[in-house]
Order: C-alpha cells, then sequence, then structure tokens
DNA sequence: TAGTTGATGTGGTTGGACCACATAGCCTAG
DNA sequence: CTAGGCTATGTGGTCCAACCACATCAACTA
C-alpha cells in the first residue's frame, strides 16, 4: 500500500512525474545538497516531457526549499540541491495565516511548546550557546548607539533560533524558524507601538541573560519556565493575541 | 480595478508576482476557503502575464495546500482556495529527509513532543475523542477480520491525529499531520517485519485505550508520559534505533 | 419525453521562440 | 608578451499559439 514502486504510465500530472523522478534521485543518494540538476532542456529530453512540465517542478522545488535556480553560468548558475527547511515551512505558514486558517494565538502557543522544549533540552555547553551570548552583546550596542526596535529584533530572532539550534533537533529548528517569519510582520507591527521601548528592550535583555544562565548552569527546568514566560510577556504587553488560558 | 499597493519589483520574477497578487486577495478577505480563482487565462489577462506564469504560480499554491485544481465545468472544476496546511508540511519534511538533512531521529522526537503536549492539554470533554473512540473499535474489528498491518495503521494514524486535533490548535494538528506522513514509509517498512503482528497490534490497543481513558479522567500528566511511551516502544520495537549521526 | 450531441469553458501539455545573464575563451590593440 | 574587449555558449526567465482531455449544459432529435 505503501510502496515506493513508482508507476510512470498512471494518470499522475506530467510535472509530478518530474517531481518523483527528481525525489528518487535524491533518495538514491544520486543528487544530494550542492549537487546540481541537469539543465530544464537537458531534463526535459531525458524524461520526455516539456520543459515547461519540467519547470513546473522546479518551482514547487524552490518554494519547497529543496532547490535553488540561478542564470547564467558559472558556479552560481544552474538548479542546484540545497536545503532550507524553514523556507517551505514558513511560507506554508503564511499563506494559511491569510486564509484565516491558522489562528495567530495557535503559532505562537506552538513557539513557546517548541521554544519551552528547546531551552529545557538544550546542553550547557552546545556551541549555539557562545553565538547567543555574541547576540547579546550586540544587542546592547544596539540599545546604546542607535536604539531602534528593528535591529534589535533582528538579533532577538537570532538569539532565540539560536537556543532552539542549541537542543540539536533540526526539525525544531526549521520549526521555531517558520513559526517566526510567519509571524514576523504581526510581531513588528504591535513592536512599533510599544510605549517605551528603551525600558522593553532593557527587560528583554535581562530575560535573555538569565534564560541563557540557567541553561549554562544545566537547570533545564528553570530556563523552560524563564522563557515560556518571556515569550507570553512580550505579546501580552503588545496587547495581542494571547492563547487560550492554560 | 485591482489599485492594490503592491510593489512589483522589477527585480522580482513574474510567478511571484501573481504569487503575490493572490496572497494579497488572501489577506485581503477578498478571496477566501471555497472561493474560486479567475481562469488562469483571465488571471494573465488581468495582471498582463503569460498564463506560463500564472500556472507556475498556482502550482505552488497547490503544493503547499492553498489551491485545488480541477479541470471540467461544474463546481469541482476551476482553481478553488482549500485549506490543508499538511500537505505542504508533509510534501516538505518529506522531500527534506530525502536530501539527508532531516534525520528521521528528529521527526520521531519532534512528534513525541507535540503529540505529548496534546495529550497533556486535551479535554475530556473534546468531540474529537469520540472520534477516536470510535477509530478504537474499528481496529478492533479489523484485528479480528482481517489481521493486515496496513488497515490497522491507518487506523492507527487517524486515532492519533484525532488526539493531537483535541487540543485545539490547529498549527500542531498540521504538524502532527505532517510528520506522520514525512515517515509513513518509514513506519510501514520495519512494521511489515515485525515478528509477532498480531501480538503487537493487541499491545497497541491497550496502551491507546489507556491513553483515552487517561485523557477522560482529566490526568493530562499520565496521558502525557502514556503517549511518550507508547510512541517511542513502538519504534524501538521496530528496532530502529537512533540512526547513526557521524 | 428521453436520449443524443454539440458548444463552451476549464485546466494540462507541448514546441518554439526570444530575452537577460554570466562565464570562458578567443582575439585584437598596445 | 600582456590587458582589455568581444563573441560563443549555455543557463534560467518569459511569452505565445496551439492542441488535448475533461465536465457541464443547452439545444436538438427520435
Amino acid at each position: 500500500m505503501w510502496s515506493n514502486h513508482i508507476n510512470y504510465d498512471s494518470d499522475m500530472r506530467t510535472h509530478q512525474l518530474v517531481l518523483t523522478w527528481i525525489e528518487k534521485q535524491l533518495s538514491d543518494g544520486q543528487l544530494s545538497v550542492g549537487g546540481r540538476l541537469p539543465s530544464e532542456r537537458t531534463l526535459a529530453e531525458q524524461l520526455a516531457v516539456s520543459r515547461t512540465s519540467v519547470r513546473e517542478a522546479i518551482r514547487i522545488l524552490e518554494a519547497m526549499g529543496v532547490v535553488r535556480a540561478g542564470v547564467g553560468s558559472g558556479p552560481e548558475a544552474g538548479t542546484v540541491v540545497i536545503s532550507d527547511p524553514t523556507a517551505a515551512l514558513g511560507s506554508a505558514l503564511r499563506l494559511h495565516v491569510a486564509t484565516q486558517h491558522l489562528p495567530v494565538s495557535d503559532i505562537v502557543e506552538t513557539r513557546i511548546l517548541l521554544e519551552t522544549w528547546a531551552a529545557a533540552r538544550a546542553k550547557p555547553d552546545a556551541p549555539e550557546l557562545d553565538l547567543a551570548a555574541t547576540l547579546l552583546g550586540e544587542m546592547d550596542a544596539v540599545e546604546r548607539v542607535a536604539r531602534t526596535a528593528d535591529d534589535f529584533l533582528a538579533l532577538d530572532i537570532r538569539f532565540h533560533l539560536a537556543l532552539a539550534d542549541a537542543a540539536g533537533n533540526a526539525v525544531v529548528s526549521s520549526m521555531m524558524g517558520s513559526l517566526r517569519e510567519s509571524i514576523q510582520g504581526y510581531t513588528a507591527r504591535f513592536t512599533a507601538n510599544l510605549p517605551d521601548w528603551d525600558a522593553t528592550a532593557s527587560r528583554l535583555q535581562a530575560e535573555h541573560r538569565e534564560i541563557l544562565a540557567a541553561i549554562r548552569n544545566d537547570d533545564g527546568a528553570r530556563a523552560a519556565t524563564l522563557v515560556a514566560a518571556h515569550i507570553e510577556g512580550y505579546y501580552r504587553e503588545g496587547g495581542v493575541g494571547r492563547p487560550a488560558e492554560g
């Protein structure tokens, strides 16, 4: 029933045939990250389909973050296999938020779930924590010099992603990134309306340091608690998107 | 007519322009689930692009689970807006697993995380639990009559998804579904090799009933513990350890 | 009245053409 | 001999004009 057998004579749409062929190349290891697909014209000829169908398949893979297409010649050109799961998940989540079928509150709630788990699981000596510490310093610098929320938030996102990465689970990392991306505009919108950004930034930084310290002390439970409070507090301060009572 | 304020950056690829236009229609509520897009030819003319570019955009939306394209005439034809986030996330995860950049162990781990949370959060009177109970009965019937692992597993998946749905978080539900889909072939592969399927099925059913009972008793903590043991035990029985990482 | 048949409109597919781009390599001026 | 410019080549990006299979509906026919 779940056989991996490919029926090339079925009523499958042409671009799906191409898609299946490429996915099989990936599964079999004949194509891997960094590798390049045959040119669109070559692929069309090999699979006996039109270039249009090949392009539709490639467009899907591009949207999924599996390939990157580049014009011209040289190493940057052609269609090359990459691996950017966050792009695909983020686009999908953003689109479905647009259809009103994915409440922002559910996204925030899921983010808390994943990030809390990551904080609890992160090892005190994870190298990603060094990056997180560096980012904290940069946020301090931004606060002293420019005091712009945008720059601070960009670093804040990278800090939280670094914490998630420290848990060592690629799926959780990707999902975290995509969740952030899908509500990025939403977050920035009410951040701009905060009454006292400097105070907020200072508080966020203090909380960041507490979280990092807890992880460094191997106190996963405390780190998780702090992370949950940190995120919930931030969104509550914006006066929006409070997840259901819990 | 379409006096939107989209930034028509000249460096944007044509299909992305179409994508942006459609996404804006969704955000503005001028397009919603159940609604139909203009025909490909009409859309091409309105946006002053080729039908090819329109089709590439639609192909992406289709892969993202945002639209469904149907030929012919009538209510089932045309390109209609749907909302199937699971399809997009599942395809993306499956593709990236194929590129060896998302370890199956990470997916299983994430599944345990999400499903444990869902079990702990599900309300005892959630209507989805009735469906879960019905599915348990059907699994019993399958076991008595046919004893095929495939049919049983199909119901098993629906049971677990029902539990996830009971938590009332659409993002978690979608992610759960996509995680299952992405490792479906993987799961079925070693299930076929289990030494005594009947015994395994009976044990799984007993555990299912325990989990459901715990949720009905409003004992979220116990339900979560049972779910974690249930999933971990299943994958362990299949002789699947954590894939070597390095 | 019941069945057939054609018109209409949908997405699906194809081949060909042209464009912008980026490299590699030849080729000329100095 | 070198440095610069120019051309050949190959890539993806875009567009067009067909044709197909399909599904409905309305007009027509027995």
